[in-house]
DNA sequence: AGCACGCCGACT
DNA sequence: GTCGGCGTGCTC
């Protein structure tokens, strides 16, 4: 060899986003081998079929499998230096093969989408506007004849720290303007590396507040614990100051010079929180969230990964964001079930973090006023420290919880008097009321009084809602949309009637019982648009009384300082769910709901409006509390074989056949199940409680074990089969380890 | 997932 | 005659 060789190897194993369980190879040509270093996480360009694609290398090999004649050279490389760290690559792979997912998909997920589409990864330049001397006191009346120009001048003058492309666009000025500016010698233009996070945020010095004991004790144990791998579950009541306490645990990882990594769920992230974070640290934040724009994304991706952002708060797929210093992951309410993905890669953010932190050998917080069953399952094991906030901070009181027996009752409008009653009471001391009720839009049936017709989707197997406002019929399975019908399309009778109510509903005839008081309907229909919720936020706290009526997005971190009394409307509505963790979700939601009462210093009251007040469920968690009622749930979950104790893998199936997609797994299941171990219990197939989503027949069968070797040796054996056997059938099918649903 | 090839119906 | 419908087969 005349030259050294930069790459020793001959041979690459690269993974590409098909839905293909199994890495390609290629060889490395000498030309390339020479004068680059190819290192897994690369991205090269390689022909695939008739067409050339962007993969990932993941591996380098004197040796391949393949007839060295099929094996295709690599055309080019992509990447200076890896996208996908070591660390991150080994992740991926861990997590390719535990949710039984095609390796490629996995790590073009773990990628921000522009560098799956070949952008460069690394930051934009800009050019900035900036005054010359002369231009920096130039008067502006000496161009009144070019108002444009006189504009934007004006604008860069303003600004002494330059002016950014992006906000000359904000401003609306036009850049010709600032061209001919530059021509008579006025401004300059500088380039700039997109690099050093946004502006400065209103960091203020404050004084922090006085910790409770408990808080103390967390803390001190949070600090001590900080160096290695550890799950800590800091349990703590809404208002117990959780985050008060992870925010002191952050502030000892930065100072010692470490990156912490913040996970949020989906809609969880409120202004309040951010604002929180950026008063209290003097340091770069970047956000990874989904309403931000791929650039904005990719933007934050590369701050984390230099190092330059010290705190990174995400969603869900910030799990895979690089970043060379991490020294703690929080997953702040860890129960949230948007960390899982529900389609697609199915992976849960929480269990990968942990993963990934037990790699770096950094420790992992886990904060919720309602634990998950399997994070309290490892806390009461002791895999997990168990931290628990049970007063509130600065002396707040613990709601009451009230239950209200709706039996033989007369309702107004879905509302016991009794409960109307403490609203007027409630409203008359200035102060806020905030009504749950679970089911958005203004009715789920429509129904025919003469031939007892009811709106049903096409697609699925489900009524649709009736959405007055909107004048629609909704599928809320689906999205499909139609025009709200008045004549029944059966009988044709004009006496259509709606029955149940939804929060639209509530909103209209509260607005008619309580003519002078603000009211304010948060679920998804109100807050769709961008900026709603802040404006609804602002409005919220804009007025003294005020009635909040919303879905689960209350249960999701919003702090309403002045609501004092919460009514459930139906606390019912999940006690009979055909999941079994159907109880674990109620109780989660009715306690996250609770707690947005009283959260300063007035004391909150809790009614719960039930037809079953003497429910076992319902009567632990009013007298006893989510702990305790999680406790009991768990021994029901153990005695049960079911998740956490037991491991599950659910398959689930769909085809436009009706019958097909059953017998399918049927087949798989009389093939393989010879081959399974016999600790791996099988159920099904069995049909999805909704047979019929979106035009598709789905059913699934069920797979646990108390071990997960075997589980996992019987879904190999599984993936291979249907992978075989998917393509002839026009079936699609999808893995699901640790499914949160399982109908 | 793409992207071809492939063999059958109504159009300039 | 051919444009295009989507069935099925392959990708190192």
């Amino acid at each position: 060899m005349s030259e050294a060789m930069l790459t020793p190897y001959s041979f690459i194993k690269v993974a590409l986003p098909v839905p293909m369980r199994t890495l390609f190879d290629y060889k490395v040509p000498k030309a390339i081998a020479l004068r680059h270093e190819l290192k897994p996480g690369m991205r090269v360009k390689v022909p695939f079929g008739k067409s050339t694609r962007l993969g990932v290398i993941v591996a380098l090999t004197n040796h391949s499998d393949w007839d060295p004649e099929q094996v295709k050279p690599l055309t080019a490389m992509h990447d200076e230096r890896p996208v996908i760290t070591q660390e991150l690559m080994e992740l991926c792979e861990w997590a390719a093969r535990y949710y039984h997912h095609p390796i490629g998909d996995v790590i073009f997920h773990a990628l921000p989408v522009l560098l799956r589409k070949g952008e460069n990864a690394e930051f934009r330049t800009e050019n900035w506007w900036l005054t010359t001397p002369e231009g920096q006191h130039f008067s502006l009346e000496k161009l009144s004849r070019a108002p444009r120009q006189q504009d934007f001048l004006k604008a860069v003058q303003q600004h002494p720290n330059g002016l950014s492309q992006q906000t000359v666009s904000v401003l609306d000025l036009a850049p010709a303007a600032g061209k001919s500016l530059e021509e008579k010698g006025l401004l300059r233009r500088e380039p700039r590396t997109f690099n050093k996070g946004g502006e400065k945020h209103a960091h203020q010095t404050q004084v922090l507040p006085t910790l409770n004991p408990e808080q103390a004790i967390a803390t001190e144990h949070l600090l001590d614990a900080r160096h290695h791998f550890n799950v800590s579950l800091l349990d703590g009541v809404t208002g117990s100051g959780k985050t008060e306490v992870f925010l002191r645990v952050m502030a000892r990882l930065i100072e010692d010079g470490k990156q912490v990594l913040v996970m949020v769920p989906e809609i969880g992230l409120t202004p309040q929180t951010l604002k929180r974070f950026e008063t209290r640290f003097n340091t770069d934040i970047v956000l990874m969230h989904s309403n931000m724009s791929d650039r904005e994304r990719l933007d934050a991706w590369l701050l984390a990964a230099s190092g330059h952002a010290k705190i990174i708060i995400g969603t869900r797929s910030a799990a895979f964001i690089p970043a060379p210093n991490l020294g703690l992951i929080v997953i702040d309410e860890e129960h949230d079930t948007s960390y899982k993905q529900h389609e697609g890669f199915r992976y849960h953010a929480r269990d990968l973090a942990i993963k990934r932190a037990q790699a770096l050998d950094i420790p992992v917080l886990l904060a919720s006023a309602t634990p998950s069953y399997e994070s309290l399952a490892n806390a009461l094991q002791k895999k997990f420290a168990w931290l628990k906030l049970r007063s509130r901070a600065g002396n707040a009181l613990i709601p009451e919880m009230e239950r209200v027996d709706l039996r033989g009752k007369t309702l107004i409008h879905g509302f016991s008097e009794q409960a109307l009653a403490h609203m007027k009471l409630c409203l008359d001391r200035k102060e806020q009321v905030l009504v749950f009720l679970n089911r958005r839009g203004y009715a789920p049936t429509l129904m025919c009084h003469q031939c007892g017709w009811i709106a049903a989707c096409d697609h699925c197997d489900v009524n649709l809602t009736v959405h007055k406002r909107a004048n629609k019929l909704h599928c809320h399975h689906c999205d499909t949309q139609k025009a709200l019908l008045h004549t029944c399309p059966e009988c044709h009778s004009e006496e259509l009637f709606t029955v149940g109510e939804g929060t639209e509903q509530v909103e209209t005839q509260l607005s008619t019982l309580f003519k002078e008081v603000p009211i304010l309907r948060i679920d998804r229909d109100s807050t769709q648009r961008k900026a709603a919720m802040a404006k609804l936020t602002q409005k919220i706290h804009e007025h003294d009384q005020a009635i909040l009526i919303g879905t689960q997005m209350l249960a999701k971190g919003h702090h309403f300082p002045n609501v004092t009394l919460v009514i459930i409307m139906d606390a019912d509505a999940g006690l009979f769910s055909s999941d079994f963790r159907g109880m674990e979700r109620t109780a989660q939601l009715i306690t996250q709901v609770a707690g947005r009462a009283g959260r300063a210093k007035k004391a909150g009251h809790v009614l719960l409006q039930t037809y079953h007040p003497d429910h076992a469920a319902i009567e632990c968690l009013c007298n006893l509390g989510y702990e305790h009622f999680a406790i009991d749930g768990l021994a029901e979950r153990r005695s049960l074989s079911l998740p956490p104790f037991f491991h599950q893998v659910i398959v689930r199936a769909e085809s436009g056949n009706e019958q097909e997609a059953m017998q399918w797994l049927s087949a798989m299941r009389n093939d393989l199940e010879p081959l399974f171990s016999k600790d791996v219990y099988l159920v099904g197939p069995y049909a999805a409680i909704i047979v019929r989503k979106a035009g598709q027949h789905r059913a699934l069968i069920s797979l646990k074990s108390a071990q997960r070797a075997p589980l996992h040796h019987a879904v190999q054996l599984m993936s291979d089969w249907l992978e075989q056997s998917a393509r002839q059938h026009r079936i699609r099918f999808a893995i699901d380890v640790d499914p949160l649903e399982t109908y």
